[in-house]
Formats: C-alpha cells, sequence, structure tokens
DNA sequence: CGATGGGTTGATCCGTATCAACTGAAGTGG
DNA sequence: CCACTTCAGTTGATACGGATCAACCCATCG
C-alpha cells in the first residue's frame, strides 16, 4: 500500500501487529476519538469495521505528502508530529498528535495526504480505512456527523495557531503551546502540571515558528520567572496562572 | 436568527432579497463551489434544497464568533475576510474569499462560529442550511465526498497559511499572496496579472502576520524591482515568475 | 473647509535570528 | 574501559528585519 518511495525508516505495512483489531465501544479512549459524541448505539456500528492496530516505532514515519490517500489514523499511544515539506527541502511542524487524536484528514481533498507524519517516540495508531467509514457514514447520519466535526475542529485548531503565529511573540507562544499541551494531558488523565515533552526544541521552535535558540532562551526566562521548572524536556509548571497570564497579556 | 448582539452592521436576515433563490445545476460557479466535482445527478439533488440568496453590503458582517451555527454560505459575488477576535480585542484576518468559496466550516465543530465573517464590497451570498445539506447527504454519499473533500481544502489552505507565517519573510509573504489571489481570479475567468484589491493594507498585513507599514513598503520594494506595478489598490503584475522566485528562493 | 481614512516614506528601536562556544549525555569502537 | 564522536540543549555576542513612531500626501465627505 505505501505507493511512494517507501525507505528504511517507512512504517506503513511491515511492522503491522498480527491480525489485533480495536471494537471502539470498549476502548479506553472512546471519549477523546473518533466515537467522542455519538450514540452508543452508533459507536457499535464502528466496532463491524474492526480497526487494526499497527505499531510505529520512534522515527519512523506513518505517511507522507503526496502519497496516495487511503486510511485516517487515531494514535493509540505515543506522540506523533506532523509535518510539511518546504520548497527549499526543509520541513516545518504542523501539529503535534497524542492519543485519540486524528491524522490524515489531510489527505480527503485531493486523494492524497498533505503532509508527513511522523512518530516522535514508540507508538501505536488504529487504522481507519476511508472508505469503510465513508461507506458508513451514508448508513448513519451519526457517525458523518462526528466525522464532519472532527474536520471542523481541526479547522478550528488550526486556526488558534495561524493567530498564535501572527500575532504572538516568543513568550506568548511558548506559554500557549505549554497550556494546550497541559490541557490536551489532563483530558486523557496525566497531569496538567508536570509533564515530558516527547519533541525537540528544534521541533517546538518550527512549530511556533522560533528557532530553537529562542525556545530555549524562553524556557529559560520562565525558569527565571519563577513560572516553571524545567530540566531538559521534563518540565513542570510552578505557576499556571502566570503562564496564562503571559499568554493573554498580549500587549503587542 | 443573530443570537449574539446584532447590531447596526449586522446583516444576518435583514437584507435578504425577496424569495429568490438558486439552482447550482445552472450555476455559473458550480465548477468552483459546492458542486465542483460531483455528477450531474448529485448536483440535481442540491437543486430541490433552494438556496436562498442574501445580499450582504460592503461593512457588514454576515456571521461572527459565538453566534449558533445554522449556515455554511457560499460567495456569489464579492469579497469577504473572516477574522479571529484576540483575547485583547483586535482581530486577526484569517482568510479572504471570493466567488464559489464557503465560509462558516469552522462552526460545525461546536454548533457555534468560530470566526466573523465581514464583507469587504457589496457581496451576494448562497444560504446552504446545514442541517438540509447534512440530511440530503445521508442520502447521497457523492454530496457527502464533496463536503469532506471542501472541508479537508480548508484544511491544507490552513496548512499552507501556517507555512507562510511560520517561516517566509515580508517579500515572501506578499509574493505568495499575491500568487494566491492572482491564481484564484485566473480560475474564475478573471485577468490573472491585473487586479484590483478589495483589502485595506492593514487587513492584508493582518493576513500576512505583518504591519500596514512593512506591507506598503514591500509593495514598493516590488516595485522598485519592477515585479509590479502599484496604483493604491490596483495592481499590476509585470514579472510572473520574478514573483514566483522570490517565493521560492527562500533562503532563510 | 476642516476632518477623516488609506497609503507612503523616513528614522529609530527592539526582538529574534544568526553565529559561535560550551556542557553533558549517549552511543561507538578500539 | 576509555578516547571519540554525536547530538540536544544552553548561553553569549552581534546583526538585521520588521515594528514603532512620526510626518506627510491625497481623496473623500460632511
Amino acid at each position: 500500500m505505501p505507493l511512494a518511495c517507501p525507505s528504511a525508516s517507512d512504517a506503513s505495512f511491515a511492522t503491522a501487529v498480527p491480525p489485533l483489531t480495536t471494537h471502539c465501544s470498549n476502548c479506553s479512549l472512546r471519549d477523546v476519538c473518533l466515537p467522542r459524541g455519538m450514540k452508543p448505539s452508533d459507536v457499535d456500528g464502528l466496532d463491524d469495521l474492526q480497526f487494526s492496530r499497527t505499531k510505529v516505532k520512534a522515527g519512523e514515519t506513518l505517511y507522507h505528502e503526496g502519497q496516495t490517500f487511503r486510511n485516517i489514523y487515531a494514535v493509540r499511544m505515543g506522540t506523533f508530529k506532523s509535518t510539511l515539506t518546504l520548497a527549499d527541502g526543509r520541513e516545518q511542524v504542523s501539529g503535534f498528535q497524542m492519543a485519540g487524536e486524528l491524522m490524515g484528514l489531510d489527505g480527503i481533498a485531493d486523494g492524497a495526504y498533505a503532509s508527513n507524519c511522523t512518530a516522535l517516540e514508540d507508538t501505536e495508531v488504529c487504522t481507519i480505512p476511508y472508505d469503510q467509514i465513508s461507506g458508513l457514514a451514508a448508513t448513519s447520519a451519526d457517525l458523518q456527523q462526528a466525522v464532519s466535526r472532527l474536520m471542523s475542529r481541526e479547522i478550528v485548531r488550526e486556526h488558534s495557531l495561524m493567530m498564535l503565529l501572527g500575532s504572538m511573540n516568543a513568550e506568548e507562544r511558548l506559554a500557549a503551546f505549554l497550556l494546550n499541551l497541559s490541557q490536551r494531558l489532563k483530558l486523557r488523565g496525566y497531569s496538567a502540571f508536570e509533564f515530558h515533552l516527547r519533541m525537540s526544541r528544534a521541533e517546538i521552535g518550527s512549530y511556533l515558528g522560533m528557532k530553537l535558540e529562542t525556545v530555549s532562551r524562553t524556557f529559560s526566562a520562565f525558569l527565571q520567572q519563577g513560572i516553571l521548572e524545567v530540566d531538559k524536556r521534563h518540565i513542570r509548571i510552578l505557576d499556571p496562572m502566570a503562564l496564562k497570564r503571559v499568554f493573554d497579556t498580549r500587549v503587542h
């Protein structure tokens, strides 16, 4: 199924675990994933599709730009980054995905993925064949709604990122990033105030539109101000309110 | 229907032209609008929905942030801007829409629009009630596909804007903006190389993440380089290739 | 006729990029 | 086991692009 340049670091089908499948109805992620907001009866419909699970190791890519679109993926475990390739070959991070979040929706438009998706650690995903789910959507208005809502949510998410990139300075950007991360972790049952970053300073910088040195300096500044404790990728938010204040005391 | 703070400059229903409706099948915009890529038989299904037309005068808003989501709108004539309101009340432009483009898709996620939509000139839109179209989508896989593709396209569009905001300098941004505009105008049968901007320097700047003075200076720089002729909002692209070169000779 | 709003241009300032040196941790191989 | 490399991260010095502040032009409008 991988059509375009399957490389050594390409996961695609190679690491598919045996015929291991997942049922949405009893999945621990059902409240943050595709079934979110669906009626139990419709979730049962999803169960029949038997989404297969795939492991993707750290550094491997799940799909890349231009590759034929067949599946949407839901993160089961671990963290991914989505990237876009610039004209000169460098890449820009367009998002980080964690448990329950969907990846690959940008492929629907033209039948080819518009971004690359790479695992930041050892991960596991549910593979959701698009023709199956759109087939089922034809019979269930509820599922169709769910998919539409998820796509719309993605649009809204990008809106706020645009806002961030268009009108915030370094401290505001990093504060927004950390608060967003914190909130998503909390939603998934992890601590909102102490966590481990899965991405490098360079990846954070690329996502936030700044250089890695600036990310590092900004972490140090927050440390200085007593807002954070930072030890490499281990972060502790000491003063969440101060972080929020940085974020919306946007003066310029 | 306008729930939140209906203001003097709020169009919503006030200026609805009599019971004037539109049929997609014989609409001149059918190739760039909702029916794009649909089978003629499915477009006929759309005809039964009888989308009503509404005029929105320059400066009036079609919908705003937080307002209950009911309709998607398709531009029939004229230009709109979509904006987001920042925490401190200032607004940031997130997009410009012209004939055939859809507005309001961000409202599906939570049942309320996530952005504001304002006419930049006297305009006309088709009002597409969301419940009607999603009802019809349940019976037509083709229409459902069309809507999904349009939403996905919106995601891809925002991707590229993020890229622009995250990693381009002033000249690259303005070049990308002008090339994008040029291409969309051409697609609609207008000249690709000579056109009238419907938005102010400040609005362009907000969209591109730079100040209005910088926009102005960058126009002047292009003028200097013989790439453009600029007279206020009237633009003539003299050297399209040079503009493309600016856009992808991204050095930093 | 003065007021207002969009646009241009100049002078200056500041935030972040850039370049560079350094640290510590984690391999790698003799 | 120790030199060696490599990579992520931090921190300092400096450069530069764009923000900011300000003056001015011009068209429109009450």
